[in-house]
DNA sequence: GCTGATCTTGACCATACGGTCAGGATAATC
DNA sequence: GATTATCCTGACCGTATGGTCAAGATCAGC
């Protein structure tokens, strides 16, 4: 029975325990979502016994919307690149790549987000009126002033959008199925890279954005 | 209070039954995901009692896999308009059509598929390995081929289908989160118009299908 | 209207779950 | 090394859930 390792000051214990927590919790809740999730299970995955998670947590309910709400940090997070670029080719295409990227190196957090609001967003319904309204308004008229300069197709924003976050998303959220399709195999660098290249030509050029 | 209606011969009594638990079942799996669900709710949207469904459906599971399996079916039914289109402008614009007029009366379905795939598909593995693997196989060589005689861009015909997918399922899976950009309205005809449009638009132009 | 098969249901059961709590361990501060 | 605040955890509790069952209702066929 090797000892857990505690190297921390007592400053950081809290920060650390909750960390660990986080993690084990958006796994879980990735694999079988919010109902079918158990706080032992949670709390077997993360090593500490089931009594120790409510002191930090003191529900459910609480742990899950840090959880959701970390998530949607690290997505409003990819709009950085978007606002930077100069074109539809360059701003867009790089934004591909972050969600790409996302959904290839967190995908729970991915899962975990689309369960929730295909659930109807019971636990993050203020953040979807609220700061995702705003990013969304934001990145719509960065596309309109695009349409105006005539860099890209008059295309409306919203379902451009929709378009963007439905098909990086689904690398995550359909890895399951995507890994079957491809021999039970999860895909390669080259594959990943063969994602992102078909996901911007096909867009990139649906806009008319590349000619 | 109304008296139930039993207009039913002796026959059909048992299929009548079944319709009505599934329905009710789909509704409340893709409100609350498998875990989520409880049987007593399913009843009382079914307006049963929660025993008379255990005499139909011997357990959760099998009352679950049969919806998902339902599910499955129309899934793979759009396909038809895959198969007997002359050409990709035609073929994948008919498929796209299709799928967001599911997406669009048939939301629940989706979400459930969605879900259930989201968590490793512990219920239907068996189908994605075989049936939904030929599917795909199929109609990747319908792209190749279309490709092969210069009618579309070279594109890897595995990621072009993931796109569609994802691209249309969002519309159902993701439909609170774009009713609540819609300032809370879900679409109306003309908006579901447009979101059809915009996505065979940037689609098919984005593989070189409509030039 | 009797019979047998199918259907219906209230009451019940075992289990598993989220959450509580009291008492003990740990470690920083003086 | 005494004090104090923080952290840890085994044992426990009330409840809700999936599932069972036996007794009764319904109805086609005769």
């Amino acid at each position: 029975m090797p000892q857990p390792v505690r190297s921390s000051s007592k400053k950081d214990r809290r920060q650390e325990s909750e960390t660990l927590i986080l993690a084990a919790a958006e796994k879980v809740f990735s694999e079988a979502g919010f109902g079918g999730a158990t706080m032992q299970l949670i709390a077997d995955v993360a090593g500490l016994p089931k009594a120790n998670l409510h002191y930090y947590f003191p529900t459910k309910e609480a742990l899950y919307r840090q959880v959701v709400q970390n998530i949607f940090q690290i997505w409003l997070q990819a709009a950085d690149i978007f606002d930077a670029a100069d074109g539809p080719a360059e701003g867009l295409g790089a934004y591909i790549d972050a969600k790409m990227e996302i959904s290839r190196r967190h995908p729970e957090g991915s899962k975990v987000w689309a369960t929730e609001v295909m659930h109807g967003a019971p636990v993050i319904q203020d953040y979807l009126e609220t700061t995702l309204l705003d990013w969304t308004d934001g990145r719509a008229k960065v596309i309109e002033r695009w349409i105006e300069e005539g860099r890209m197709d008059p295309i409306d924003p919203r379902h451009l959008l929709y378009m963007l976050w439905a098909t990086t998303q689904h690398y995550a959220d359909f890895g399951h199925q995507i890994e079957t399709l491809n021999g039970g195999k999860s895909l390669s660098n080259a594959q990943w890279e063969a994602a992102k290249t078909s996901v911007k030509q096909i867009i990139l050029r649906g806009i008319g954005a590349l000619d």
